[in-house]
Parts: C-alpha cells; sequence; structure tokens
DNA sequence: CTACAATTCAAACGTTTGTTTGAATTCGTG
DNA sequence: CACGAATTCAAACAAACGTTTGAATTGTAG
C-alpha cells in the first residue's frame, strides 16, 4: 500500500525496536515500559521483540550494551593513549579523570539520542534488578580495572582505598549530572533538557571533579582540616 | 494462638506496612515491589495498604515523606543555627555544605534503617515518574531554596549559575555515595553495606565536596586551567 | 518457478498486577 | 453489656503483563 511497509531491509527491525526501547527506558523506566509501548512506537509487531531478542531482559541488555560497550572501549583507547604519551612515567591525574569522563561528556553532548542514553544510563546505575547490576559488573570490569591501575600508578602516597572512594564519588556525581535528574533540576533551576546543556555543563563538571579528587585527604579522626 | 495477633495496638498497622515497604523498595524498586510482597511482609492483609493508605503511591509517598520530612527540617534548623553564629555576616561556604549534608549522612550512619533509608532515597532521585518527581519538588522546595540564598551570600562574586552547577554535582555524588550503587561497588571494591561503611565514608564525601566546591571555575571558553 | 528459511502477524496463553467488595471481627465508649 | 465505628479478612475484580503459538507472508537461493 504505501512505501514499503513490508521490507523493512534486513535488520530494521531490530533497530527500530532498539531506538524505540532506549527512548522509553530513559524516559519511563525499564519496569514501567511494557513491551507494547516498545513495539507500538517502533510499528512493528509484538513478537517481534521475543523472536529477535528472546526477552525482555535480554533487549534491556542489548540496549544498554549497544552503545555501552563502545562507549568504554573508546574510555580504554584514551587511556592507552595517554600512557603511551607518557612514556613510562604515570600519567598525570587530572589527564586520567578526563581521558575517563571526556567520552560520556562528549556522547551526552554530541547529539539527541546520546543524551538520552547517557541519561538512562545514569539511571541505570541506580537500578537494583540483580540482571541489570551483573550486566553493569560485566561491561565495566575492564574499564574499571584499568583506570584503577591507573589512578594507583600515578597517586602512589595516597592509599588505594581512597583512591576508590573518590572514584566512586566521581562516578556518582557525573551519573547524577548527565543522568538529568528532573526532580532537582527543578529546584536549582539548572536545565539538562537543553539541547547545548552538556557543553555547558562539560567543563563546569569536569573542573568539579578534579576538585574533588585533589581535596585534602581527611585526618584519620575523620577531621577534614 | 500466638502473642496477640488480633491487637495490633493502633496504628500498628500502618507502622508495619511502612517499614515493610521502605525495605522492599531500596531492596528491589518501586514498580519491582508488589502489594502482595509488602502486606506479606508485614504480616498484614492484602486489603490493610488500601485502606489505610488509599493507594500503592499514596504509600510510596508517605514512606518517602516519614524520614524526609524530618530530615529537611534538620537541615533548616541547621542552617538557621548557622545564620546566626554568623551574626549578619554571610556563612562560610565549607559551613553551608556541612549544614546541609551532615544530617542525611548521620541518618545513614545511624541505624540499619537509616543507612536503608538513604539508599532507597537516593534511588528515588533518578525515578522518572511523574509522581515522584513532583513529590520530590515539593518536599525539597523550601530547603533548596534556603540554601541556595546562603551560598549566594557566601560567594556573592560567584555567578548563581555556577553555585547552582556545583550544589547539583555535590548532590549527586552524595546520592550515589549513600544509594551504595552496587554495580559499581563490586567494581570500586568499596563496601556499603557493611554498617560502618558510612562512618567511614562521610569524612572523606565530605572532603570531596568541598574539594569540588572550591574548584577554579572553567574559563568562558571551556578550559579549565 | 520452486522450495526452504526467515520474518511478520493476529490471537491467545497463563500470571500477576493494584484495587474493590461485603461480611466478619475488634475497638472505643456510653 | 451493648452499640456504632474502625479495622481486618478472604475472595474476587478487571486490566495489564511478558510470552507463546501456528498460520501467513516475505526473502533467498537452487
Amino acid at each position: 500500500m504505501d512505501v514499503r511497509r513490508s521490507t523493512l531491509s534486513a535488520g530494521e527491525t531490530r533497530i527500530r525496536i532498539l531506538d524505540a526501547a532506549q527512548t522509553l527506558f530513559a524516559a519511563h523506566g525499564f519496569e514501567a515500559t511494557s513491551m507494547r509501548m516498545i513495539t507500538g512506537l517502533a510499528g512493528v509487531n509484538l513478537a517481534a521483540v521475543n523472536y529477535h531478542f528472546g526477552s525482555k531482559d535480554a533487549l534491556v541488555q542489548e540496549v544498554l550494551r549497544r552503545r555501552l560497550r563502545p562507549l568504554n572501549e573508546r574510555r580504554i583507547r584514551a587511556l592507552d593513549l595517554a600512557e603511551a604519551a607518557a612514556g613510562g612515567a604515570p600519567v598525570k591525574p587530572s589527564l586520567i579523570v578526563e581521558s575517563f569522563f571526556s567520552s560520556p561528556l562528549e556522547l551526552a553532548a554530541g547529539s539527541d539520542a546520546g543524551r538520552e542514553f547517557m541519561r538512562l544510563l545514569g539511571r541505570t546505575f541506580t537500578e537494583p534488578s540483580p540482571m541489570i547490576r551483573d550486566f553493569l559488573v560485566t561491561e565495566y570490569e575492564v574499564v574499571v580495572g584499568r583506570y584503577r591501575e591507573a589512578f594507583c600508578r600515578a597517586l602512589p602516597t595516597v592509599p588505594v582505598e581512597e583512591i576508590l572512594w573518590r572514584l566512586h564519588f566521581m562516578l556518582g556525581a557525573m551519573s547524577h549530572a548527565v543522568a538529568g535528574v528532573d526532580s532537582l533540576q527543578v529546584l536549582t533551576g539548572v536545565k539538562v533538557d537543553e539541547p547545548d546543556a552538556m557543553q555547558r555543563m562539560a567543563p563546569r563538571l569536569m573542573s568539579f571533579l578534579l576538585g574533588g579528587l585533589r581535596a585534602p585527604l581527611p585526618g584519620p579522626d575523620g577531621n577534614i582540616e
């Protein structure tokens, strides 16, 4: 009848499902997004998800993996470059931080789909579901290991536990920042929805992270200063 | 048969539901927690939730409000005290930060239930549901307004937008830190589940937040240094 | 064109969801 | 005790969920 309804050009259905799922997961969360919402937005049959991905859980993983894997690969390459440029010497902490955080910030700033995915990813970190937790552990295993080692080499006098705490805090700040967190967005007046919000945020976040990383360690009895 | 099954001493049912719901919401999220799970853990009849709270959404709000309202009231009082001690002069930024963040950290460090609630609250910030978003906006309206004003008075040379960004980042770091974020917890080796994890984390987080707050502002073209 | 594999489709599957009902029970009070 | 209000209870409600089915359609090689 109309322009090729039948011919979805091989793999088109898969991609339309992934795109629709990413949008809806970002907007409503995993649990609150039904298969019918996904297939409805994608314009495909309800059974297509189970045919192409096997289950809803598998679809969730594929939606995340599709963008997260290239993202972490870029992080690895960025660290490779930094370490190569440093010769045998440790990489400067600020450069390590930049290598880790510039990729997601660029992704979020690059396109609507990128911002949408980073918002989804930020929320995914707080998902309690074991299936998602296990998935994230697997996907982040290598990259976190590499960066942890780089930090330890760059800051040999700082106990490893302190480094891990700081890394934990930095991840939280970035994660929340790109996730938008609409509620406090309204309160603080920070509009993360606007297209260029990420470009304006990125340098500010980077400065904040480095400031936190360089902060004095708390004393043994918990005093800060 | 056993010790007063029938006499739940007036209001006991309400509290048992709230406690059970808080535990399950923190463990599985709002959507993934069913009414039958809640009433099952609480040991009450399925219909009790709708009788005492009206709906599941209303229960969610009450679970959050029960602990969040006193928490934000303590924040207000802490700022009142700091401003009174400063006379008419602006309150030191580090003291403002401490006034805002020490209450939730103490709550998280004080008891298992406190840690459980703060974990739930941290996750709640990333909930996309409009009902939860609106609830949070209402609950945080006053306290965020007060602290925003205090920051602006303490840092008159810093543009208000920069202050809001920093506040946004600090909230994110704290939120993620207390929420646990099990996935990266495993990767970084930071165990947030242990009872004394919050006591050890609090001074470290506070130092990180102050370091981030004091970081140099990025240049007009986005350069940090 | 034929035949086989891949994909799409409408329909239905059994469960689980939040909520409601109306009777039974318990509580507070005169 | 006795009464009306408050609460509990087992049972059922319609709706939505993820998934499966088997036939119909489409794509691809021989």
